[in-house]
DNA sequence: CCTCTTTACTGCATCTGTCGTAGTAAAATG
DNA sequence: CATTTTACTACGACAGATGCAGTAAAGAGG
């Protein structure tokens, strides 16, 4: 299992690479999550719907409602520019961490 | 730079590959870090030390004095079976952590 | 000899992201 | 018509990292 101490301050990083094609919404993200990951990480519901709050916060996404004749009123979410360069950093980040950690790493 | 959030959970990695050869203290293991990750990562002394207590309570470091003759008394730190699996789960968690965070980076 | 820097910590309060638990509510399924 | 799935919201707790402050001994430089 990925403890959440680990992937902590990646879930942002994960949400934006989900909204960089299309706009979407929550739960659809958690699933594409789980799928993209091959179901070795689920993201937890609360942590999901904290981490739209706090990138909206932070003017990395945008909520909107959209029309929908079916369904339940879903929260549309789609990344802006700030966005797409706070996500190029944390990808920039990402890789240095990498080096860093893997110096640490037996075999 | 390597945010605290990225690196949080790793810190008591490192720690445990520092002692996996020799026993060390604190400043030591601090400067070592530091050059073995090429001066890219500096571990905060609070985090340092808040590490020690942990792992020591969790049984994966003993502390220890030396009959030191020279210097200011140090505190030593000695890992543990307990400490070396400790190390080698986490080495695993962490190949997985860097193949799902990858499926979420671009280039 | 005296000051400054380096070594070697300890204590405490605060912040932030994650998560457990609970609850709401509408639509789809059987 | 009951159960499951979808789609959230609210609230409180927890743990690791950090900022700040303080202590104290040894070594370096003038």
């Amino acid at each position: 299992m990925i403890s959440s101490d680990i992937i902590r301050g990646y879930n942002d990083t994960m949400i934006l690479y989900m909204l960089l094609e299309q706009e979407s919404y929550g739960y659809e993200i958690s699933k594409n999550i789980r799928q993209l990951s091959e179901e070795k990480y689920v993201m937890k519901e609360t942590t999901l719907y904290s981490a739209f709050t706090r990138l909206e916060k932070n003017g990395y996404i945008l909520s909107f409602y959209r029309d929908e004749t079916f369904g339940k009123r879903r929260t549309y979410y789609r990344i802006t520019p700030e966005g797409r360069a706070y996500y190029e950093e944390k990808c920039i980040e990402w890789r240095l961490t990498q080096e860093v950690v893997n110096k640490f790493i037996r075999e």
